[in-house]
DNA sequence: TAGATTGTTAATCGATTAACAATC
DNA sequence: TAGATTGTTAATCGATTAACAATC
């Protein structure tokens, strides 16, 4: 269970921890520090000891942290120790690519179901995955148990396909829509507009 | 010309207020204020004025903002007021539906030229442009003048395309690989990692 | 005018960092 | 042992918010 008490800034932190963590052990090292870490992140290595002594004490003095033990216990903290089952809602260009992206794998998550409510797409098969009506969303969630889900319809829909979602029980979403959706207190939205990334960046553009 | 003073954080958030204003724009509405802008985002009002303020006085006391103006001086900030064409490089699921993806038209970006060292996907097209070859990045990207570019290769290209790109006169960069790149001091980067997003997510769920 | 909202200041709040004892 | 690195505390730094005079 979170504990409450954790800053949303340092849960923020942790995958980038893990993702570092994990393309250290593909190159083949065993052991890291705090200042290894911090290098890889441009993080500084007191406050990465600082986010990790939130949860536990999983280093070792004048050694530094075991990678493989360091990873699951970041795993299990951010409940990644277990896949979860993902609905992808909205089949068009982005849904598809989405769905065949293969970076899921092996780091906590499966897209499980897809979903559309366009006559053609509806049937159609994805990577191994038949698409489904919208009208059958809310009860093939209920059933399933799903927890999560990504949003990759038009802007237009993505409030009234959230709705349908979070009845049904999805506590987490992603939505790559560029519109800000309402969602009531225990549900956790993340957005990923591209947009918003270059604008960030142009304003530093000299020329 | 940036103001050098003026935090990144607030940076980040103009490109939210602008998308805010454009909503409320197509709803019909000419004029706003800190308030409603705030309760749509999810900031404070007194926040947003504060950013503001960094850049000027825009606003009307009593009224609020013309939706129009703040737009203006916003895109003009940004310097998205002009459009800037951006290269993107890796021309696989994911680089066809960036390709493909509508949402750049009007917030100040164009997806201008396609690059892989795919030779099956050399020559061909996507959305009306011609994927071109790797090989001739460097020159096509200087003789354009182009200052984005967008990386959706796999992770272990990435860092020898910012390389090449960077050399080449792009000074920002928005990166869909699972990886952080290494690039010199005035050149920016940003990243897109869905998976980020979902294990800072099930971190929350109760279930 | 009365009501509303800005721009700005000062206070508060929270996050980051520097430093170091503990100890492997 | 000597060197290195952790976990933690206290200090610093920076961001957010409350409050309000100015004024439309």
């Amino acid at each position: 269970m979170p504990r409450t008490d954790i800053p949303d800034i340092v849960i923020g932190r942790l995958p980038l921890y893990l993702r570092a963590l994990t393309r250290l052990s593909k190159e083949g090292h065993d052991i890291t520090s705090s200042h290894e870490l911090g290098e890889q992140l441009g993080i500084s290595s007191a406050q990465i000891r600082k986010d990790l002594s939130h949860f536990g004490e999983f280093g070792k003095q004048g050694t530094g942290y075991t990678i493989q033990t360091l990873s699951t216990e970041l795993q299990r903290i951010l409940k990644v120790d277990t896949e979860w089952q993902v609905a992808l809602v909205g089949i068009g260009h982005l849904g598809q690519a989405i769905a065949n992206y293969g970076g899921f794998a092996d780091r906590g998550f499966r897209i499980s179901h897809l979903f559309d409510n366009s006559p053609e797409r509806i049937g159609k098969r994805v990577n191994g995955l038949t698409v489904t009506a919208l009208d059958e969303m809310a009860t093939v969630i209920e059933e399933e148990g799903i927890r999560i889900a990504m949003i990759a319809t038009p802007a237009r829909s993505a409030q009234q396909v959230a709705d349908i979602l979070i009845e049904a029980g999805v506590q987490a979403i992603l939505c790559y829509a560029p519109i800000i959706i309402s969602v009531p207190e225990p549900v956790r939205v993340q957005y990923i507009d591209p947009v918003i990334h270059l604008q960030r960046m142009s304003y530093y553009i000299d020329d």
